[in-house]
RNA sequence: GCGAGGUUAGCUCAGUGGUAGAGCACUUGCUUCACACGCAAGGGGUCGCAGGUUCGAAACCUGCACCUCGCACCA
């Protein structure tokens, strides 16, 4: 570090110091090393999407994350941060089909087909795809890069497959006609998960039918949605309902297609439970295809299900000619102005409802009847209890509750999607139509058939498949195989089979991350010596957002256990979620969410981390705003200047390795070692458990407010400037010297504390002062990374440098006495920077030293000591307190008037506490209950207080008139 | 409707029964030989409201108000 320049300056230092970091091989996780006393230390990465760019959010949870990867390695661990991407089925189907319309190579993804598709998305993704890897190298990531797993990885990819297969054999995956969350938008079927409640404004349609019975009888309906009345097959009321009870049974004639002859529009009257006889009439349009509650009316009723959407969310010729082709939301609107004409809409109120939207797309999805894969969650005891018995630990806690309650109502996980790209699943049919089906069908011997047996088709060892006899309650008979081989594959596509054309959900990959990336086969005796799985699973921390708690946390605990037996992770850290200053969500759409890479170019990537951190309390949502990352900006430039300062020292070679000698300690030097060590118990106190932005602020306090704004200046009261280094005599270089030990110790234990938040400016400065010195290579010499984290003094080392209460005490009322003395040149107008004679008279006795240091601090010209007896002119600015007096002999500066205010102001508040305490001291019980500690306290305060009382009404007394 | 979290200085937030705190912003004075991305000194709060427990409550209990977020949902 020669010519140190005068600002920190981030751009070169992150950029070497990233490089030397992968380089040397610091981010390298090797099992081989685990021991005893090398513990493993491992955390996956949230995949963030390949399409994905980095976001504020991903800063968050990634340096939290690099911190305790960081952390974990100055505690001496083997660490493994294992990073990756997910292929996040829809965004990056969704983006490169745009891509190829954008240049005009396609106008529909069919143009290309399946596989030509599948191509260019492979070769999007090796170009663009995983950027946000590159940018989380930005902000210092130190994530074994050699272990960089992708979702779609062949290997991944069969750990998948092996999975599907696994739980389908199971029992557990199922294929089925439901309703389900339709996107019209994607063209998928969706989870529950990926569906959000959005308000709606719209209207409440109030119309009538007539019984077909009793005509001139009408029922007024009230919906929301007149478009799906074509699809409608009966109409319910509450059979306790005495309105309509005499109804049940007859037949209403449907309102539309209003073309439709009479009889073809009967539907019944039905009687069922669920209709609400308070809400809006009492009377309920039964659209089984439509809406959720609806069909499962219809299946109790046995109603015909007419489905009239498209999938695209068009209507079809079954809802007439009037709205045939139409949009549902077109359709909507049209078959309400049908409604007006034909006399039967009675009104339209304005009202507002929940709908459901697809996350991803965000349009009102669409319930929608259609043939999916669903899964039963497996291991769902064990998941739920290892939360909720406290042995895996959710911060904050009370996100357990949020997941108990969603592990107690789980609904079948539907885990298909309409998609190309993705996990394709690992089934393959032969239909009854196919040419192929009888020979295959009786060419297979009975025994191969079956719900427990599996077979190896293609007479490779190991190599199976299995294959039931199944009747599609619509195209009749198939034979369905389920096979997680290739060879099989192949086998079962020569003999006809075609596959599954859906892709899985890609949670459904993204569960299985914490093993499947680890190597896992699901072959027991391979698993077990798989080195990456027996040293770093169970991996010890999670960190990730909340929102996902549902969709990833809870899927992978479920998959830890029915894979590996045991939970994934130890620890669950769940981050808040970033916002703007005005507490909206950071979206695209607003224009509220900057650009980390700009941020970092503008103020360092350590900054950003130190910002960010500092304003990341656990369990609140972040309100971020730039000035946090200004400050962090401002934090790194102290923390460079003030080992500046250090550097400028030179009292000769070698003044590093210098050893503190206790006896040469002043009360300063003592007490930076007393607020260092409680720093160092704080911070490691706030680390463990997980309280970030504490930790910040406790460097923060500790390095500013103590060490720079009071040690260092001190600190220049004993230190000699390299021009003086030649003529000084032995024993203030002695004494010099000892404190550069002083300093040398606290900044390299504080770069060290800091290591995990900043490692950039840190590691820079560890060489720059030559820390690394003397270490053994694995444990700082190569970097700080591998230092050791500070610990707090023994009982045995406080006794050994005297860290005693005097010690603190003595420096701690020196300092108050400098704010006092501060504020005397301040009442007497006399600017910071010019120097004045002050007069001290102490209480006790001072060493030169410390009189030298209160001098300084106190920028005085002189301080002169007063004995007992001397007496100050009348009316010279005086303030006290433990440690003595200090005057401001100020020749006529005094402006009278402003200095009587300010004393009575004074004067006010100490009666006021005087008060305060007297009145508490004066209550019997107060006394008689009080524990003595605070009753001596208290007693303190109140001498304390009168004195300063006295001390005020004397100087008001000798102001001048 | 059920559940969770919140309400403390202008702003963002600490503060688990004993003298109300930090950062930013604000005022004033300073190019004091590490740092103006800085130094120094200040101003600013009936701790959402009402009860209760206690010698003592911002903190604990009860109720209320308002805000945020989940989950469920009535067409």
């Amino acid at each position: 570090m020669t010519e140190i320049p005068k600002a920190y300056e981030p751009k070169t230092v992150e950029d070497k110091w990233y490089q030397q970091w992968t380089e040397s091989g610091c981010f390298t996780a090797d099992p081989a090393r685990v021991s005893a006393s090398r513990p493993a230390y491992s955390i996956v990465i949230p995949p963030p999407n390949v399409t994905g760019v980095l976001t504020l959010g991903h800063v968050l949870n990634n340096t939290i994350q690099d911190i305790l990867a960081r952390k974990a390695r100055m505690d001496g661990k083997e660490v493994l941060w294992l990073p990756g991407t997910d292929h996040a089925g829809i965004a990056t189907q969704t983006v490169v089909e745009r891509t190829l319309k954008k240049a005009g190579e396609i106008r529909h993804r069919d143009d290309l087909g399946r596989e030509k598709f599948l191509e260019k998305v492979w070769q999007w993704k090796t170009e663009k795809g995983g950027i946000i890897i590159q940018q989380l190298k930005k902000i210092g990531a130190s994530c074994d890069w050699d272990r960089e797993r992708f979702t779609m990885d062949p290997a991944y990819s069969h750990c998948v497959q092996r999975v599907f297969v696994d739980l389908y054999k199971k029992g557990l995956i199922y294929r089925g006609k439901r309703m389900v969350n339709w996107c019209p938008v994607s063209l998928t079927a969706l989870s529950d998960e990926e569906v959000v409640m959005k308000e709606q404004k719209g209207f409440m349609y109030h119309f009538r039918v007539e019984v077909a019975e009793l005509p001139g009888t009408f029922l007024t309906i009230a919906t929301t949605r007149p478009e799906t009345i074509p699809a409608d097959t009966a109409v319910a009321v509450n059979p306790k309902d005495p309105r309509y009870q005499h109804l049940v049974g007859k037949h209403v004639l449907r309102a539309l297609p209003v073309e439709l002859p009479r009889e073809a529009r009967l539907i019944p009257i039905i009687a069922d439970e669920h209709v609400d006889f308070e809400f809006g009439t009492g009377v309920l349009k039964v659209t089984p295809a439509h809406d959720k509650a609806d069909f499962e009316i219809g299946l109790r009723h046995g109603l015909p299900v007419m489905d009239i959407l498209t999938p695209d969310g068009r209507m079809t010729a079954e809802a007439g000619p009037d709205l045939a082709g139409l949009d549902r939301f077109a359709a909507r609107k049209k078959s309400a102005e049908i409604l007006e004409a034909h006399g039967a809409l009675e009104k339209a109120e304005p009202y507002v409802n929940n709908v459901g939207f697809s996350e991803r797309a965000d349009v009102p999805i669409e319930p929608r009847l259609s043939e999916q894969w669903f899964l039963k969650y497996p291991s769902t005891d064990e998941a739920r209890t290892v939360v909720g018995s406290g042995r895996m630990r959710f911060f904050p806690e009370r996100w357990a509750k949020v997941y108990d309650n969603w592990m107690g109502g789980l609904q079948d996980w539907c885990i298909s999607r309409q998609l190309w790209w993705g996990h394709r699943v690992p089934i393959w049919r032969l239909t009854s139509d196919r040419p192929e089906f009888a020979a295959v069908e009786s060419s297979l011997s009975q025994g191969q058939f079956g719900a427990h047996g599996d077979f190896s088709w293609s007479g490779q060892a190991g190599q199976t498949t299995r294959i039931q006899r199944k009747v599609h309650p619509t195209d009749g008979p198939f034979l369905e195989a389920a096979t997680d081989s290739a060879a099989e594959a192949a086998r079962l596509e020569s003999a006809g089979f075609v596959q599954d054309a859906d892709v899985l959900d890609t949670w459904f990959s993204s569960w299985l991350w914490p093993f499947a990336t680890m190597g896992w086969t699901g072959n027991p005796e391979e698993d077990r010596q798989n080195p990456w799985l027996k040293a770093f699973y169970p991996t010890t921390d999670l960190v990730t957002g909340p929102d996902i708690i549902f969709f990833w946390v809870a899927r992978m605990i479920m998959a830890g256990y029915e894979y590996m037996g045991a939970e994934p992770f130890r620890n669950v850290y769940f981050t808040g979620i970033i916002r703007d200053k005005q507490g909206r969500k950071m979206s695209k759409s607003l224009g509220n969410s900057p650009d980390p890479l700009d941020l970092i170019s503008t103020y360092g990537a350590d900054a950003l981390r130190f910002g960010v951190m500092r304003s990341a309390p656990l369990g609140q949502d972040i309100l971020f705003d730039e000035q946090a990352v200004e400050l962090g900006r401002n934090f790194c430039n102290k923390l460079w200047n003030a080992c500046r300062f250090r550097q400028m020292q030179n009292l000769g070679p070698d003044t590093v390795e210098a050893e503190i000698d206790p006896a040469l300690l002043s009360s300063d030097d003592r007490w930076i070692l007393i607020r260092l060590d409680q720093a160092i118990r704080e911070v490691t106190d706030a680390l463990a458990g997980y309280n970030f932005s504490e930790a910040t602020s406790v460097l923060y306090r500790f390095f500013w407010s103590e060490y720079c704004d009071w040690f260092i200046e001190a600190s220049k009261a004993a230190l000699v400037r390299p021009e003086d280094v030649a003529t000084a005599a032995p024993e203030v270089l002695r004494l010099a010297q000892n404190k550069v030990a002083v300093i040398d110790f606290i900044l390299s234990n504080t770069l060290r504390l800091f290591h995990p938040f900043l490692p950039f400016i840190t590691e820079e400065l560890w060489h720059g002062l030559g820390y690394q010195n003397d270490l053994p290579e694995d444990r700082g010499a190569l970097t700080i990374m591998r230092a050791t984290w500070p610990k707090p003094f023994s009982d045995e080392e406080r006794e050994y440098f005297g860290l005693d209460e005097t010690a603190d005490r003595v420096a701690t009322t020196k300092y108050a006495l400098v704010t006092l003395g501060r504020t005397l040149k301040v009442q007497v107008n006399v600017p910071s920077n010019k120097r004045v004679p002050f007069i001290f008279r102490p209480s006790g006795t001072l060493p030169a030293a410390e009189l030298e240091v209160l001098r300084l601090l106190l920028n005085a010209e002189s301080l002169t000591v007063a004995g007992p007896e001397w007496a100050a002119a009348k009316g010279t600015p005086t303030a006290c307190n433990e440690l003595g007096e200090i005057f401001l002999p100020a020749t006529g500066l005094v402006d009278a008037v402003a200095e009587r205010t300010r004393l009575n102001k004074e004067i006010e508040k100490a009666r006021v506490e005087i008060k305060k305490v007297e009145d508490k001291l004066g209550n019997p019980s107060f006394v008689q209950k009080v524990p003595p500690a605070v009753l001596a306290e208290h007693q303190n305060r109140l001498a304390e207080w009168q004195a300063k009382l006295r001390q005020l009404e004397t100087s008001v007394a000798e102001l001048p008139a």
